[in-house]
DNA sequence: ATGGGTGCAAAGTGTTTGCAAGTAT
DNA sequence: ATACTTGCAAACACTTTGCACCCAT
């Protein structure tokens, strides 16, 4: 891994996630850091959630359709509205053992797992039963 | 959901994804059934992947990257390698007491969960250590 | 005949990248 | 001074869609 400067978009970049709860998108992210600094280009927001999940300040989550990012270090599994779109952390524990079950299961060597949740929130819920 | 009919093209398609059992992405269908046809597009392919999943006959697996299509029916785990982009199925059972654990947990509807497990095959796991 | 299906190409999304100029160390 | 970073725009990869014609029912 290169070397890592601290420049003022890395670091807007950074507050913004850590900001929101809300497992923002890329694009969430951009929008924010923009409004506080109205030169910065999406190419270097997403340069730079990349150099910070690489050097783990931040999660990097892969939702289908856009992925997300969570100030959340740790593995944590993930929870999808498939209604509105809202992603919200699983009050779960993450399972370490099923990697280690999976690698002597299958002789690969397994680094994590992704789990997404998939359901409709409470107001979804509601508002589709109409 | 439409009344569904019964197309060359959406046979073909089926008959693609049931031949392979290596998880293809929609391209690898293209060009299989495109072997078969000369004349079916890639549009023809993604709406047929799409309706077979809606009504159950093959499953639609999201992995980051690119989407992958299986003939098995019930849902199960799949297992990437990071280093190669094969896909397999996880031989360990579908834990459906998750989805109702997180449903009473987190007051969502929720209709299941995917699981993909991240790790480097024997062969790549080989060819790093080099 | 009727309404779903098809082929084609264009348009979308979300994300990455080449390049020249800028800046942290 | 060096080499990581940035802004911009173009390029990408994957998928969806508008439209006019076609065909299974």
């Amino acid at each position: 891994m290169k070397q890592q400067r601290s420049t003022r978009q890395r670091q807007l970049v950074l507050d913004a996630v850590i900001a929101r709860h809300d497992h923002p998108t890329a694009d969430q992210i951009y929008l924010d850091v923009r409004a506080a600094d109205e030169r910065i280009s999406r190419g270097t927001v997403y340069r730079n959630l990349s150099v910070l999940n690489d050097s783990g300040e931040i999660l990097h989550v892969k939702v289908p359709g856009a992925d997300r990012y969570d100030c959340r270090r740790e593995p944590h599994y993930h929870l999808l509205c498939t209604g509105c779109g809202a992603v919200m952390d699983v009050p779960m524990p993450y399972r370490a053992e099923l990697d280690r079950e999976v690698a002597s299961a299958t002789g690969y060597e397994i680094t994590r797992h992704r789990t997404v949740f998939e359901g409709l929130c409470p107001d979804c819920t509601k508002r589709t039963a109409t």
